[in-house]
RNA sequence: GGCCCGGUCGUCUAGCGGUUUAGGACAUCGCCCUUUCACGGCGAAGAUCGCGGGUUCGAGUCCCGUCCGGGCUACCA
């Protein structure tokens, strides 16, 4: 039998990081094993879904590539995939009458505020706390016809068996037994007629021949109901795989607080899907050997449950940024233009900045959007100008965000100086003659077309001619004026992008700001 | 309160009773490369494997206890 997963999120939100990770892992092994990855909304709580929150979920798993065999927006041979219509479509009642009849479930009249007295007393008294029984579990058909008739809301409970060992074998954890004493009977059918999670998931499980269940580890405590809910429709239950979780830095599951979670904002900032999906598999799972810089199709090769680790993993965002930047670095320069464009073209890049606080220690939102505008126009008009300056930044940025910043100079007319590095370049007598000899060097027509190299040997004439001991007193007052940085690429290979025009301007100017 | 899960360098992890002076990676620091910043290369520092008992000739690896952390304990998922 082939192997059959499901991604199955409520659509309450965005689509954060540890979902992601669940749909990852899920898509990694359907196509590990060549099985089915289906997509299931579950939104069986109608007062937390939302549309909107659906379709960012489909957005985002289309962004970073999972791909599903079913699912609502394409359909399959399980339709509907959304659990609303199953449920008019009557799937959920149809079940739910056979496990009435075999008396594993029956219907109970309890009041919210019965059930809340009931909670406080278990509490009190030590004991596990939940709907272990009260009238309704054992109740004579007498006393439910009699409620019935009178019309009182009711919800439909699972019985869970008593005196009894619940097991599971779980594919991450081995051996889990409860005392089924301590699981208490849940509702299956609320009392609008909707079913809940344990319910209508498990039916939907058997029905779409689900063959593990692979969730997060909250799931846990709920396995054994679901176990039994297998049992008592006589079903084969499928592997139970219940993953650690990605935690924040300080060990809590991950929320707002930690920053950005959403999986559309790291795709804002400048991530690379390949990157982001390369890191979050390495959260609680490892191929079992040193390697960490993974391909798509490796990692897909190397994923195996047995490598999922049990304990809970931190996000750490500075190993994302460095797997980030060997991501970008594994590009060639015309997939990693059309990268950028496609990152350029996306609304919610720029939405992202918009919107974006400006924090200490990292760039201004806004200077990032200006530069990043700057370079969507640039490669728009001039791609080739474009391309040769992504170039010479390739080795040194780590997200496609980056690009904007670094690629700046290249794009203004006269880029803006850093006073620190005018005042420390600028002061040497010989600088003055330096910018002299640029500008001679810029009207000859044998610069025009000129490499690196040739750049490269014009300032060591100069540097031979003044008899300058080191090229630094060349090299450095030559970078400020053209860059208007200390730092960046090589200069002469930024010089051959420029052009003997640009750097005309630019030394021009720069002669303006000697001391 | 009850039930369950987890615990190896700051972080992600390798380890599946002996080849371990516990390996790799990120981050940190140093050196090299070099016109700068990066990239890359080399190296340093960093974990008595939560703690305490066992079992064993031998334990990070098995067992028990304990502590700490987490999850669930909804007519949420």
């Amino acid at each position: 039998m082939s192997v059959r997963v499901r991604f199955a999120p409520s659509p309450t939100g965005m689509l954060h990081v540890g979902a992601l990770r669940d749909a990852l892992f899920k898509s990694l092994f359907a196509r590990h094993w060549g099985g089915q990855n289906i997509l299931r909304i579950e939104d069986t709580d109608r007062t937390r879904y939302s549309p909107e929150s659906e379709q960012e979920f489909i957005d985002t798993l289309k962004w970073v590539g999972i791909e599903f065999d079913e699912g609502p927006h394409i359909g399959g041979p399980n339709a509907p995939y959304r659990q609303s219509e199953r449920k008019e479509a009557g799937i959920y009642a149809e079940w739910i009458v056979v496990l009435l009849g075999k008396g594993h479930a029956y219907k109970a009249f309890d009041t919210p505020e019965q059930l809340e007295e009931m909670r406080e007393i278990q509490m009190i008294n030590k004991r596990p706390s939940g709907y272990f029984g009260g009238i309704w579990r054992d109740g004579s058909p007498e006393q439910v016809a009699a409620a019935e008739a009178e019309g009182k809301p009711f919800v439909i409970r699972q019985r869970i068996p008593r005196d009894t060992a619940i097991v599971i074998e779980d594919a991450i954890r081995g051996r889990v037994e409860w005392d089924s004493n301590t699981v208490d009977d849940p509702v299956l059918i609320k009392a609008d007629g909707m079913p809940t999670y344990h319910f209508a998931s498990m039916v939907d499980d058997h029905v779409m021949e689900i063959t593990h269940i692979i969730r997060g580890e909250e799931w846990l405590s709920s396995a054994p109901k679901h176990a039994c809910l297998f049992d008592s429709f006589g079903w084969d239950r499928p592997i139970f795989v219940h993953c650690p979780v990605i935690v924040g830095t300080d060990g809590k599951k991950l929320s707002k607080r930690h920053g950005a979670t959403r999986v559309l904002d790291y795709a804002a900032r400048g991530f690379l899907k390949q990157a982001l999906k390369n890191f979050i598999a390495l959260i609680g799972w490892s191929p079992g050997d040193d390697r960490e810089a993974m391909t798509e199709q490796e990692l897909i090769e190397a994923f195996d449950i047995k490598g999922i680790q049990p304990s809970p993993g931190k996000f750490d965002y500075e190993k994302l940024k460095w797997l980030n930047g060997c991501a970008i670095r594994a590009l060639d320069p015309e997939q990693l233009l059309q990268e950028i464009a496609d990152y350029l073209a996306r609304p919610y890049t720029t939405e992202y900045f918009e919107q974006l606080e400006p924090e200490p220690g990292s760039p201004n939102p806004k200077d990032v959007l200006r530069t990043l505008l700057l370079l969507r126009t640039t490669i728009e008009t001039d791609r080739a100008y474009a391309l040769e300056a992504i170039k010479l930044e390739q080795q040194r940025v780590q997200t496609l965000a980056d690009f904007g910043e670094a690629c700046e100079f290249f794009f203004v007319d006269l880029p803006p100086m850093d006073q620190k590095a005018v005042d420390k370049w600028f002061k040497d007598p010989v600088t003055a003659s330096l910018f002299a000899y640029l500008l001679e060097e810029c009207s000859s027509a044998y610069l025009s077309e000129s490499g690196p190299e040739v750049y490269d040997a014009s300032l060591r004439a100069f540097q031979a001619a003044y008899g300058l001991e080191k090229l630094g007193p060349v090299v450095h007052p030559t970078r400020v004026a053209l860059t208007g940085k200390t730092t960046g690429p090589g200069l002469f290979e930024l010089m051959s992008v420029l052009g003997p025009a640009r750097i005309a301007a630019r030394v021009e100017r720069a002669k303006g700001l000697l001391k």
